[in-house]
DNA sequence: GTCAGGATACTCTATATAGAGTACCCTGAC
DNA sequence: GTCAGGGTACTCTATATAGAGTATCCTGAC
C-alpha cells in the first residue's frame, strides 16, 4: 500500500458506501449525511474528490458511467473494485484491532496548561465542562429519538462511544477544577509561583519553563 | 486571524517553547521530545519547519539570528514576538476551553462496524482490547517513574487524562464483545443474517445498506 | 410571475503535511 | 585507524486538505 494511503477514513467511508450500490460522490456524501456519519469521519467537499480520484488512480474505484441531468455538472458515478473491497476490509480490520494515538487536541491544551494562570484555568475549564454537559444534553436527545424510533444500537454504536468518552471527560475536567480551587494539584504552588509576576503589560520579561 | 491558522498545535507548542527563550526549529523539537510533548502534539520534521515559516509569516516570531558550527546547516534562531505571545495564550485559552471534534479513528471504525461479520469484530475487538492493556502498563509504569523521581502532577498531567480515556475505552470494548459473544447486541440478528453468504469467493454480490 | 433560498454537482487554489533525503559531525568498539 | 551508528540541522517534493467559488435547478411564499 502507497504510503499515507490510509491516512483519510474519508476514503474508508467512501469504499465502504460504494460497497452497496455504485454511486456518484456528491450522492456518497449525502448518504454519509443522513446516516450522521459524518459525526464520526471529516467530510467536506473539497476533499471529497480528491479523495475519490485518489482511489481511483489507486485502483480502488472505476468510473462506472457518466450522465447528466439537463446543464447541471456532469455526475460520474463510480463503483467499486475487488481490490477496493479488499483494501475495505482490511483497512478497517486494522482501524478495529489497533489502538492508535489521535492526537486529541484537550490532550494538547492540557499538556500546556502551566503557561495560563491558575486562576484563568480554573474558569477555561468551567466553560469547558458547561459545553460539555450540553453536547452530552444534545447526544442524550439524539439517543433517545433514536431509541424512539426503534433503530437498534448496532446502528449508533459509534454513539454510544462517544457519550463514554464525553463523560470520561467531563468527570476529568470536574476533577481537575476541584485540585486547582482548592490547590491540592501537586505543584500548585510553582505553578502560582511562575505566574505571580503577570499583568497586562508584561511582554519581554524572561521565564523559567513553564511546561 | 487566517483561516487554517490554528489547524496544527505543533504551532502552539513552537510558540509556548519559544516563551521560554529563543531557539532554533531543532532545537524546539529536541526539547518538546525530552519532555514526552510529542506524545501529545504529533511531532515530524517535515512539518516543524514549515510551521515555523508559517509562524513567521504571520508576524508570531521573527528571526532572531542565525549561526554556524563547523559545515553544519546553518541554524535560524527564532523569537517570539508581542503578537504571539498573545496568539499563544489565546489559542491555549480556546483550546481549554472549547471542546471540539477530533473525529477518532475508533469512532470511525466502530461507525463501520457491520460491515465485517460479528464474529470477525468478535476476535478484532478482543486484540484491541489486549494491544489496550499493554499501552495501559506502559503508561503506569511511566507514572511510577514520574512519581518516584517526584515530578509534580500539573507536569504530566495530559498522561493523566489519556489514562482515563484509554480506560473508558478498555471498559467499551470489553462490554462490546461480551454483547457480541452473548448476541445481546441489538441488531445482532439483522447482523448475522447480511453476512450468513459470505465466503471467501463473494465478490459481486449486490446487497443491502451495511450501516 | 418572480424571486429568495436551498439543493445539486462539482472545481479551483492556496496552504499544510509527511516522509524521505542530505550532509556533516562525533563517539567508541574493534 | 576506521567505520558503524547515532546525533545535528535542516531541505525537498509529492500529495492531502479545506474553504471558497461556480453554475444550474427547483420549490414555495408573496
Amino acid at each position: 500500500m502507497a504510503p499515507r494511503a490510509r491516512s483519510n477514513p474519508l476514503a474508508l467511508a467512501v469504499l465502504i458506501t460504494l460497497h452497496e450500490r455504485p454511486m456518484h460522490p456528491y450522492e456518497v456524501a449525502a448518504v454519509l449525511r443522513e446516516r450522521s456519519k459524518h459525526e464520526s469521519v471529516r467530510l467536506n467537499f473539497g476533499s471529497l474528490y480528491a479523495v475519490v480520484a485518489s482511489l481511483e488512480k489507486r485502483g480502488l474505484v472505476v468510473a462506472h458511467e457518466t450522465a447528466r441531468e439537463g446543464r447541471l455538472p456532469e455526475r460520474t458515478v463510480y463503483r467499486l473494485t475487488d481490490a477496493g473491497r479488499r483494501e475495505a476490509r482490511d483497512w478497517l480490520t486494522t482501524l478495529i484491532s489497533t489502538p492508535i494515538n489521535d492526537y486529541p487536541s484537550f490532550g494538547a491544551g492540557l499538556s500546556f496548561l502551566p503557561a495560563l494562570p491558575p486562576s484563568d484555568v480554573a474558569e477555561l475549564l468551567r466553560a469547558r465542562a458547561s459545553r460539555l454537559e450540553l453536547a452530552r444534553g444534545a447526544a442524550r436527545d439524539a439517543q433517545m429519538k433514536n431509541e424512539q424510533s426503534h433503530v437498534p444500537r448496532l446502528i449508533w454504536i459509534e454513539d454510544h462511544y462517544r457519550a463514554a468518552l464525553l463523560e470520561t471527560e467531563l468527570a476529568y475536567v470536574r476533577g481537575l477544577i476541584a485540585e486547582i480551587d482548592t490547590g491540592s494539584l501537586e505543584g500548585y504552588e510553582w505553578w502560582c509561583s511562575i505566574h505571580e509576576l503577570d499583568d497586562e503589560s508584561a511582554h519581554a520579561r524572561p521565564r523559567a519553563s513553564v511546561t
